[in-house]
DNA sequence: CAGCGGGGTTGACACGTTTTAATCCGATGT
DNA sequence: ACATCGGATTAAAACGTGTCAACCCCGCTG
């Protein structure tokens, strides 16, 4: 059978590999090392079922052809693709960048690709794009989901699809989950405010909708109470985005409302908290002198302001590692995987923008 | 029909679709609708050659039997996926990171699917997560090449697969680029920093086997030349990586060497120049009294930084978007499709960083 | 009334791979 | 020398969808 289907209208003509070729398949490989095809898919699959000189003819076959196995025919066939999805809320957060960088390397490691998905913090969105993911049939599904039950994606784990929660704590014994204890977190900062002196908080919050920002506001009032403070000391302040813009509008607020600014200063984010800082020592506000300030998450941008900035660090990268460990764990072992909430502790990371004015004399050294 | 599917998230074990139903493919919806398997297909592929009435019937067999359709067999039998690919140099850089969310947005709204991959600046990686793309089958692909040449990915342009590069302006007229004139970037920072009074000059930049800082050294020289400068009053720190612990080494090494310090300094990014603004207000510089900085990219925060820097802007979001574009329609009609390199105009963007002493009185405005 | 045309629908095949059962062949044990 | 065994290889049957030619039905025209 001569299949020289060439009539290619094709627009790059044709160079450096063997081009003209139509596809070259498994087929192609195993008729070029005189083999059969079931022979290549074992070089491919189980080497060591195929005797030594075959396997290197086929190899050899592979190399001049230039064959790249065609992943849909596979995944057909075995049933289960070689991709996991990644669902996040905010791609321009660097928290969710660092853990998309730990699920990157991971999957990268074992040779399966990722399928990022942003979702906007948007319940459409996320719907829209797992139906996008089950149709690309992913093997598992790392999510981030936006509403507070991890409702979302039941579909895809109903249809059989592993999935691991991310950044969110599951009540639910029956699925993986890899979280920071937010509440740990809140303690440490609200804590470590008052050890400063503080006595009366600010508490800037994004958006109520977001189950993020909830989480964070009830973890905090819950620290504030183990503090044995009232909520009389704390003055909430929400704002509607998560961002350095949100936190100087809310810095803003808090300066021409005409109350006396609070002692300390407590954001849900590391970007909020850097909006704040600008507009305060603007306002020659001094920094932690007047106003002790606090984020959380430690993103890289922290350290590196002009007063740094004390944080909650949480273990992002680590975060995203373990997240894909377990979920690959449970893709390939779905009969002896026990499922697990791994709970990470958070850490506080003193800067200057926090440090008891006793202990410091000279901040800003210049 | 009794689907009592309706409303009862409650139950954590089977809920929404029907369980237990091995697998539904278009066949069960076609018998379940009472129709042949290629009627569904239709209804999927091209509504409009199907009766409104069976249209209907078979709508709603999918719908009652969560049918969603299998992308590998669908890949499958028609040659092409509907997912791209995405590979970026670095994923927690904030311009690749805008640039993806530009490219997620695009994709999302086409029905495709992305695919994230991050050569992290290693030419290996590179090769190894374009060969994953390529057994992905995916329509297309957005590539930051590593190299100088873009020629990483000729292996998949050989095999059909549409290639645009992204940030990376091609000689060849053979294929899509989309890129922001890196050149006349140049030339507006260095040229707005001698307007501002400034007779010597610091540049800091990356390590020179990078593509990025490579060029960026080109046209910073270039830029000189152009603005009637000699070399001599250029002083070059190049330092091993592009972010901010970078850039806080190399302030540390102008501030050591003894020698006075340039009047200012161009950084090759805006991480670099975070770190360099820090270090140099701590020892006590005056930005931009003493130093003027500038940095590249225009991140969100070097707005939020405590002199809020200069930088060039680049359009990001709106490269990801138009780079996404020029790829979708490479893929539908790579018939009469011409390649074009789309090359976006770089815009200064001043802040306090930079400003001449002349002209501000009042910079911070509180 | 016969022929015709066309929209709607149907079957069946092909896509490239994995997998299972069957086949082949040389070597081993008696 | 024959039966047997086991490793290496093969042929063929799926996997779920898209495509295309054929088909059917019905109304319309000559």
């Amino acid at each position: 059978m001569s299949t020289d289907d060439t009539g290619r209208p094709g627009t790059g003509t044709a160079s450096g590999a063997p081009a003209g070729t139509g596809t070259v398949g498994i087929k192609q490989v195993a008729s070029h090392a005189g083999v059969s095809p079931g022979t290549v898919s074992n070089v491919l699959n189980r080497p060591e079922r195929v005797a030594a000189a075959t396997r290197a003819r086929v190899e050899q076959a592979i190399l001049e052809l230039g064959f790249v196995r065609n992943g849909s025919a596979s995944t057909l066939r075995a049933g289960h693709s070689s991709t996991i999805g990644l669902m996040v809320l905010d791609l321009a957060n660097p928290f969710f960048t660092d853990v998309a960088r730990g699920v990157e390397d991971v999957a990268s490691e074992r040779g399966y690709a990722v399928i990022l998905s942003s979702s906007g913090e948007s319940d459409e969105r996320e719907q829209r794009n797992l139906r996008v993911l089950a149709e690309q049939r992913v093997r598992g599904v790392l999510l981030t989901p936006v509403g507070d039950e991890g409702d979302g994606a039941d579909g895809l784990r109903d249809r059989g699809v592993p999935v691991v929660l991310l950044d969110h704590p599951t009540p639910r014994a029956n699925q993986c989950s890899v979280a920071v204890d937010d509440v740990a977190g809140g303690e440490l900062a609200v804590r470590h405010l008052r050890d400063a002196g503080a006595r009366t908080l600010g508490f800037v919050t994004g958006p109520p909708g977001l189950r993020q920002c909830a989480g964070r506001r009830r973890r905090a009032l819950r620290a504030l109470r183990d503090a044995g403070l009232g909520r009389d000391v704390l003055r909430e302040v929400p704002v509607g985005a998560m961002n350095a813009r949100a936190g100087q509008e809310a810095a803003r607020r808090l300066l021409e409302s005409g109350d006396p600014l609070p002692e300390a200063i407590f954001c849900a984010n590391d970007l909020l908290a850097l909006g704040v800082l600008r507009v305060l020592l603007q306002a020659g506000v001094k920094v932690p002198a007047d106003v002790a300030l606090i984020g959380y998450d430690d993103i890289e941008f922290t350290a590196a302001a002009a007063v740094p900035l004390s944080s909650v660090r949480q273990p992002t990268y680590q975060l995203g590692r373990i997240a894909t460990e377990l979920l690959l764990e449970e893709c390939d072992e779905s009969r002896g995987h026990a499922h697990q909430q791994v709970m990470f502790q958070p850490e506080l990371v003193v800067r200057e923008s926090s440090r008891a004015a006793a202990e410091d004399r000279e901040i800003t050294q210049a």
